[in-house]
DNA sequence: CGCCTTTGACCTGCGC
DNA sequence: GCGCAGGTCAAAGGCG
């Protein structure tokens, strides 16, 4: 039923998604959590642990939201072209991650062809490849348009796209040593359905997650700090 | 004042 | 080669 919708309606937008190697972290899909999430609406998302919980399961969050090394790429046996899962997670929230793709250029050479010969009105010199960066999609089901991950995302264009009656936006993200892009873009099938896909991986971590998760960090740290204590006093 | 969104124009890739 | 569709730039304006 709507999981068939869901499944269908991302390879619509995406098809080149499906296509590619994968070269994003993506793991083989993790099983959905089936614990309830008070957040019934991912835009609303607090970050930290209530992100961890609403946020797509089959995604490793973990590795996109610390930075990388560029090479340290996944460059071996690709996974599954088109990987999907579903997470129900409570009230009328779901996700779908479609799957990813990448050419086999490093992430520090796909940021310097993206940069390559800027010049001009209107971009002129946007000779760059396509599909240079690791890409992922996937659907949320939300009235909000923009998914708050934790990062900080800069709009840069929209553009209506053929059969559907919404636009597409696309955003940037706004940290000045990272190119990671995401577009926007609800589905015309179902209107509830946002499809973000995430092209590029964040060389910088979560300034709000990370915020969010610096008290619980300091508390680990004193628990662990107690332990040992305890273990000399023993 | 800085950051963000909006929006029209421009450029590139691709199919015919 | 031409036209279309997608992607990006950058100026202008809004907002806190």
């Amino acid at each position: 039923m709507e999981n068939s919708l869901l499944h269908g309606g991302i390879q619509q937008p995406n098809t080149q998604l499906a296509t590619g190697t994968c070269l994003a972290p993506l793991p083989p899909v993790a099983a959905p959590q089936p614990e309830q999430h008070a957040c019934s609406d991912t835009t609303s998302l607090v970050p930290g642990a209530a992100m961890m919980g609403c946020l797509p399961a089959a995604v490793d969050w973990a590795s996109l939201l610390l930075p990388r090394a560029p090479g340290s790429l996944h460059v071996g046996t690709p996974p599954p072209p088109v990987v999907a899962s579903e997470v129900e997670s409570g009230g009328n929230s779901a996700v779908t991650v479609a799957g990813c793709s990448a050419s086999a250029t490093t992430a520090g050479e796909g940021d310097s062809n993206n940069k390559a010969g800027k010049a001009g009105k209107g971009g002129g010199g946007r000779g760059k490849k396509k599909a240079s960066q690791p890409r992922f999609a996937f659907q949320t089901r939300s009235e909000n348009d923009v998914l708050d991950d934790g990062y900080r995302w800069r709009k840069y264009g929209q553009k209506a796209v053929k059969n559907s009656a919404f636009p597409r936006s696309y955003y940037r993200c706004t940290h000045h040593t990272c190119d990671v892009k995401k577009q926007v873009q609800r589905l015309a099938k179902d209107t509830s359905i946002v499809v973000t896909t995430y092209e590029g991986v964040h060389n910088h971590p979560c300034e709000k997650l990370m915020e969010a998760l610096s008290p619980i960090l300091k508390q680990l740290q004193l628990l662990s700090q107690l332990q040992s204590c305890t273990n000399q006093l023993l």
